[in-house]
DNA sequence: TTGTAAGCGTTATCAG
DNA sequence: CTGATAACGCTTACAA
């Protein structure tokens, strides 16, 4: 068969157990063996068998992955990939494998889910969304399995470490901007509001309204469940109102495209008629037209942080729970400008 | 410590061997005592050890995914989350799990497809992408592991098992539909020729224009390394032409939202003044401004049949080499129209 | 510093 | 149809 421990050990003239103490780079070890044992395995082509290795440690070194529902909103949006590489990188640097899981309900997630917990496939897990009952979650709270989560729980805050912006402070930054850039009308067009990114984005948007004075109306506050479509509707909808908005907050980069389209359709010009600000800072943010102004979330760092956090928790296990907050900035590009004087004055072009 | 197979037997008063019997839903065992073991299962709440199973077993459920390098080109493109939701139901609907891995170099990447191959952590593996040289490949090869190649090998096609469209018919039909509306001057921009499905698409592009006795330009043709920025540049160059293209094939439609942008910014009108053809019809082909005519290449199923016959190389080790050949269509939307009749009549608009 | 031997939790091979 | 028992390949006390 393959070959293993026994062979190198063998073939170096020591016992299995000095081979396995020179894998794991035991200090108590003569460099001349270690040196002995070391050409074994390279003359053999050795690798470790990493099924018995964990079952005799009881301890993989993989984290595992825990992604939205295939079918739901957040998969097709761009930031997915920035932050999985974020997860990967700092999984690497620890020299950690990753084992990913979907599913195409909740309840398909939770199983696969309880596999790789139970059937001890993993030592930590990264959860990429969190909703507002997560029965996932209070599965691994129930194990104190220890995991983190990006984004902000529903509950238990105090008691899940996770990793998040200060989505609240961050929209309400720009919904400031536009503020000071002389706007008063301003919009909000957002996801679902079962997401708690939602919810604190709207926060943060009527923070901003509030401070300065002016009264949130509702009927500018917009939620749709999908970003593509959604983002569309919305604008159809804030642009029959009587007194439409001059700038928009849109909590998406992708639903903002969606926002800059319909108004395309409607021949209304951003930024000249109606300002834009968006979120995420994703890679299409640059390439719209115009060039979008958006929230950059970094996303990568947020993924980084993540599995960074979690190898702590797994190799310390009384780590204490944290939160870590991810900084952003607004990138200013060519989406928003002051409104016009005369809002109404759109008669002839 | 957790709860095994042994403590099911003593309860159901069964040997362990019984027990696992059951797991497997072994055929010779008497319906009574598979009833009282489940429920001894159920009652204790247990769930296999799934690192003893394999190294039983010498057998893991699980697929490795080995996805291009980080850095690479392929990682922002919205086809990367599509076509790991194929793979992934492709993976469910046998119950495989699904092992990642990346890395920021080739080095990186051969290491840890070394590790999961002689580490025992997956059957076998999906490969994403296909460079001219590939060592991963190689070394598959050598060791006979199975895996599948998602796109077109460079060599050793024969011996290759891979999931591709024909992308060399799908761009001739493509261009054809651009000569159909009366085009003669048609532009190509792709991707680094490096990539196989590049030069694919490219020779499509160029059997097309054979096909119609329309003599191919070499300075029609451009490549681009970066998608983003690519089809920028690109669309600079050959609008500097003395005579430029009346319409545009663009191998990626990330490539051609960069190609839509940069027509804006120079005033040229699309489709009045310049037709564009993209490729893949992601997401955002519908929601650029116009929306953008692409050819279809059914991400999805590329991925879908990749794990699914994959798992079947690997619970059928005599399965023959395969080519599987995606169909592909192409999607009319707003960015072709035919081509002026004078097309140097752009003085006045 | 190194060797011996007992697990780790399953599956698989033989008997019965 | 079911029960012992030997692998599977590695780690880790415990000795030496």
């Amino acid at each position: 068969m393959n070959v293993t421990i026994k062979d190198v050990a063998s073939l170096a003239n020591v016992a299995p157990s000095t081979v396995s103490r020179v894998i794991a780079d035991s200090p108590r070890i003569s460099e001349a063996t270690k040196q002995k044992v070391k050409q074994a395995m390279e003359q053999l082509g050795y690798h470790p068998n990493l099924n018995a290795r964990n079952l005799a440690s009881q301890s993989t070194q993989a984290i595992g992955l825990v992604m939205p529902s295939s079918k739901d909103v957040g998969f097709q949006n761009p930031f997915f990939p920035t932050v999985l590489q974020g997860i990967s990188e700092g999984a690497q640097e620890k020299n950690y494998a990753l084992h990913m899981t979907t599913g195409k309900s909740e309840e398909e997630i939770l199983h696969a889910v309880v596999q790789m917990v139970q059937g001890k496939r993993v030592d930590g897990i990264v959860l990429l969304s969190s909703k507002v009952e997560d029965q996932v979650i209070s599965y691994l709270i129930e194990r104190s399995f220890p995991f983190v989560l990006i984004g902000k729980p529903y509950k238990d805050i105090e008691e899940i470490t996770h990793v998040d912006n200060d989505n609240i402070r961050a929209m309400k930054e720009a919904t400031a901007y536009l503020i000071g850039l002389g706007h008063k009308q301003i919009g909000f067009i957002g996801g679902s509001l079962e997401l708690i990114v939602t919810s604190d984005r709207q926060d943060g948007y009527k923070k901003a309204l509030a401070e300065a004075g002016i009264e949130a109306r509702s009927e500018y506050i917009i939620h749709q469940k999908f970003l593509r479509e959604g983002g569309q509707q919305a604008v159809r909808e804030l642009m029959q109102l009587e007194h439409p908005p001059t700038a928009l907050v849109v909590a998406d980069d992708f639903m903002a495209l969606g926002v800059l389209n319909t108004l395309d359709e409607l021949g209304i010009r951003v930024p000249d008629d109606i300002s834009i600000v968006g979120f995420n800072n994703v890679l299409l943010a640059e390439m719209s037209r115009p060039p979008l102004t958006s929230v950059d979330i970094n996303i990568f760092e947020l993924g980084y942080q993540a599995s960074k956090n979690l190898i702590q928790m797994i190799e310390n296990s009384n780590e204490p729970t944290k939160r870590l907050i991810i900084s952003h900035r607004l990138v200013e590009r060519l989406s928003c400008s002051q409104p016009s004087v005369e809002k109404s004055d759109k008669s002839n072009d």
